[in-house]
DNA sequence: GCTAATATGTGATTTTTTTCACGGAACAGC
DNA sequence: GCTGTTCCGTGAAAAAAATCACATATTAGC
């Protein structure tokens, strides 16, 4: 029975893909619901609701055939396409990004860097291209890329995202510690805040749950 | 009316935390409800019922004091003492972390880096001391560590969250893409996994939603 | 001092999400 | 081929979270 994806549930989806690739490379054909719940620190139950939102695609009693069940997967969430990415702000973590090699396997081609310094662009060692923040719309268009990086200083990130919007981006990871403001139904944001995540931590700590 | 707070009411009360400071900086002394919700991206009545789990702190008719409200937050939230932190890792995340400046300003004091490389170690110019992964335990616990950002490559996560725990550990953010079997009950966990949010930003791209 | 606009606090309601419980199916061991 | 175990799919129940609606209070303008 096929229903809407919640996003809770695509999160969860997303990890029971990246979970199939891995047993796939270990040589692993069949996974039970308990397994996967396992991996991916949920249980067993909300991992069958979870994939049964794609319709029928384990076996009554003997579990999920992996490569069936990544290709479920591949399918409804739209991982067939290759998806072309870029990295704006090649700061500390800017960088760090840019040298990370898992895009590749994971589906994702970064194909561009941006930086508003000419200086830092000149004097990077690279193995992708990296372009003066001016040139930004012009080769997200030119490259046909569909989804940014957004790692630049907190105060730009509500302008340079907006110049994104304009250069057709269709999704942002906003790495910035603010919230930035884009057309709802054209651009999809997800955000990672760091600091943010060490102080839930931190208040978990002393809540002690 | 004091009630217990869930972890989406925390997340968002920590976002709340952070714009006091900024608002306090910009010498602003009074907030409404309606102005946190949008900087921080949530309806008005979200942000007052999360602000009321914490009894009463606003004024009727006349919005939230910052300073009380920040104070009030602070308490709540356990922000009164400074976290001692750890990065653990020390590849091009890992560094990027170390040159973070934010920490400080934010509550916590990164006291340690460690790697298993000893190489990459005495040839790392930092400000913070870097030691060994063997000395480990020794240091978080002469220095009182309570929080580790995990940083290490995913196939030896596991292994060096064990180390963590039996260091005695309070609180772990997670950035390898895989999840982490800790004591639930003695030591909280985040996990950030940049990949799975790309890979869910890509899904919300397909559906259109 | 009156009015309109803007505030918070909160019980009630609705929606969303998770969890439970169980029917029916496959499998392994003997 | 029988038996005990494991497993999926799913409607129903429960729990959690978000939203609404409104009583009540403050402020600003005039």
């Amino acid at each position: 029975m096929k229903k809407k994806l919640s996003i809770p549930t695509i999160t969860r989806l997303c990890m029971v893909f990246q979970q199939c690739d891995e047993l796939q490379i270990m040589g692993i054909l069949r996974v039970s619901s308990t397994q996967l719940g396992k991996a991916i620190g949920v249980p067993a139950h909300t991992i069958r609701k979870d994939i049964n939102c794609l319709g029928e695609v384990g076996d009554t009693g003997s579990g999920y055939d992996v490569a069936r069940l990544k290709a479920h997967l591949r399918r409804a969430l739209g991982f067939d396409q290759i998806r072309r990415a870029c990295i704006v702000g090649l700061g500390r973590l800017g960088s760090a990004l840019m040298d990370y090699e898992k895009f590749g396997a994971s589906g994702f081609s970064v194909v561009a860097g941006f930086d508003s310094s000419v200086n830092r662009i000149e004097t990077m060692q690279t193995r992708m291209p990296v372009y003066p923040a001016y040139d930004m719309k012009e080769v997200i268009q030119r490259e046909a890329i569909e989804l940014a990086l957004l790692a630049v200083p907190a105060p730009v990130a509500q302008a340079t995202a907006d110049v994104l919007v304009a250069s057709g981006i269709r999704g942002i990871v906003n790495f910035c510690p603010v919230v930035i403001n884009v057309p709802e139904t054209q651009v999809q944001v997800r955000n990672i805040n760091v600091i943010n995540e060490m102080r839930v931590l931190s208040s978990l700590m002393t809540l002690g749950e």
